[in-house]
DNA sequence: GATGAATGAGCATTCATTCAT
DNA sequence: GATGAATGAATGCTCATTCAT
């Protein structure tokens, strides 16, 4: 799975088969085939455990947080430290968000939205979704009113951004990014001096 | 042409494949080679294109503005206006934006890089480059300091995610979305009260 | 198309592969898809050919004939000189009949089922039904009474013996055994002495 | 072995393979393996089991019949009542009569062959051989004079009629099927009124 | 300018089999 | 006795590309 990882995110799902994977990982092409049973259920897999392990590194300092905006901080830099820390899983995440269609055509979320409405999340993932935030910093009157889901989705894309950068340069500070992403969505969502 | 537009758009890149290009088109496979000498040349004729068509849509807004603040308004909503009306056009650049790979690895940008640093932009184009309008206010003293490089990459990521959301809801209020986004970088680069 | 008939004929449709016709026809395995889209495709071409081929055989014998026991006779008999005429029809015929599963599971016979209640065949092929000679039979009071389906039934496995035996046996005289099976069944159906 | 069977009789042998009947077993791929050496060795004890159980019902009718013509009809109605006490049993028989070939290209009747004539089948079975009934009553002069080839095999192929019909309504009427087929022969090898 | 035929590389997947445990 | 892991060969199929017409 680690090899699928860097090998996604190193060329792109599209051009990720599986013979390339089992080459990369020293192995016969029938062992991953073995162990996954087909390259969709592979790629559940490799989604899932990339999710999980950003969802660890960045539930703990959002939750650390009192305030909406605390939390909106944390939340993007905790992103940013946890793709700093592991670059490849979210190159390789991004790479299949973008480029995964399962057999049917449909996309990743519309897929992992299947999964996930069989069983939902528990309720720490709930923090991990930015419209929470924003939400709740609406509703405790410290975000100025705006409408939700331009603001969640300008984040979640800047964020990304640091991706796009790092696969462009391996050596981009996604860390000192993030800090500027902080400042934006900081100047954005908060009232004007009453 | 179009119909590879309107393909790519709907199944996405790594599934637009010749057959089915020209299939749509009502061709056989063997014209689309006739005109285009391969399929790296074919994406490059369709990216010129619908860059182009995008670039016309948006230099004059820009260029009738004077002020940095009211130029990156107009390219924010001048692309929303761009991708409301051609949608396909939208949605397809994205798709090829992040799925295609050169037979050598090499991602769009970096395909278009070597194109364009081969015969450079006419004057008119650079005007499409929103760090040259951040470069801009902060040299006129319009714009707060900030470093250039993420505040250009959030703006384009957050247009983007317009884009992002139009391919999951054909309705999705593209115009609307690119207000909010306006409105998020005139907070975030503006100098605050003095 | 005669290659993959051949091809059939000699090992069995299980171990028939694409691979092995395109190499017994001397092309590419990829020349086989181009003119078939499918082996699905191919299958039912072959079936359609075949069929076909045997129908023409069988049919003008068959009308030739005016009594039901002259037509059962003509049947058999024709049956076994088409057989004998083209042994390699019979013998990938026979294996396809038997081994044949689409990819759903179903058997040939339900495919051309399927097939032919689309598109019902000609007046003439009616002729082949060994069931409503019988019946014809019955009616004019030629034959004895008996339930239909066991007796068409007992006939058509008859005659596919033949087959059978040729398969063990090349040089198997065909057009002697069909004589015999004449006998047979002109024995089950005649009336007795009244 | 039940589940090997069953499954035959469901999917057709080239589609039983070993994972779906060690699944369908409920034990491991390996454990099959481990019991029969290889997939040739399990077809062989699958055929020898179901042709032992089949003949444990047919030899005794058969031997208490004294007559030829008394034991062709015993014959007859004990496959069809084998049959339809055990109908998966001759639907898998029939697969694998057909459709069978071991690596080296043989049919399951060349295999078996090649097993028979090493250890001789005991005295008993020698009277499951319809050529030997017909034999015998052409000697007693019961039976009129006929090849006993083409009677023989259109004999068997009649009564595997039987399972073919089976096959497509797992309701139909074995039973009274063979009870024609007993009277077609019997028409069709007794001797005319002198 | 347009096309059908042909091709080889590559893909995901299935399968019977081996082997160490 | 039973099992999971691993393997290589093979299968049906897709794809971009070439080429003669």
């Amino acid at each position: 799975m680690a090899c699928a990882i860097d090998l996604v995110a190193e060329v792109g799902y599209p051009q990720a088969s599986l013979s390339k994977i089992a080459e990369r990982a020293g192995v016969a092409k029938s062992v991953v085939l073995y162990h996954f049973a087909g390259k969709d259920e592979l790629v559940k897999s490799l989604v899932l455990e990339v999710f999980l392990a950003g969802a660890l590194d960045m539930v703990p300092p959002i939750q650390a947080e009192s305030t909406a905006q605390g939390k909106l901080a944390a939340y993007t830099r905790a992103n940013g430290a946890s793709i700093a820390s592991r670059p490849n899983n979210a190159l390789a995440m991004l790479s299949m968000w973008t480029s995964y269609r399962s057999p049917e055509g449909k996309r990743l979320d519309q897929v992992m939205f299947d999964s996930i409405t069989a069983n939902p999340p528990a309720e720490d993932l709930a923090a991990l979704d930015p419209a929470a935030i924003l939400d709740l910093g609406q509703r405790t009157g410290e975000f100025r009113d705006f409408p939700i889901v331009p603001m969640a989705t300008a984040l979640r894309q800047s964020i990304d951004g640091a991706v796009l950068l790092l696969s462009r340069d391996k050596e981009f500070d996604v860390i000192g990014y993030c800090e500027e992403i902080v400042t934006i969505f900081d100047l954005a969502t908060s009232k004007g001096e009453p």
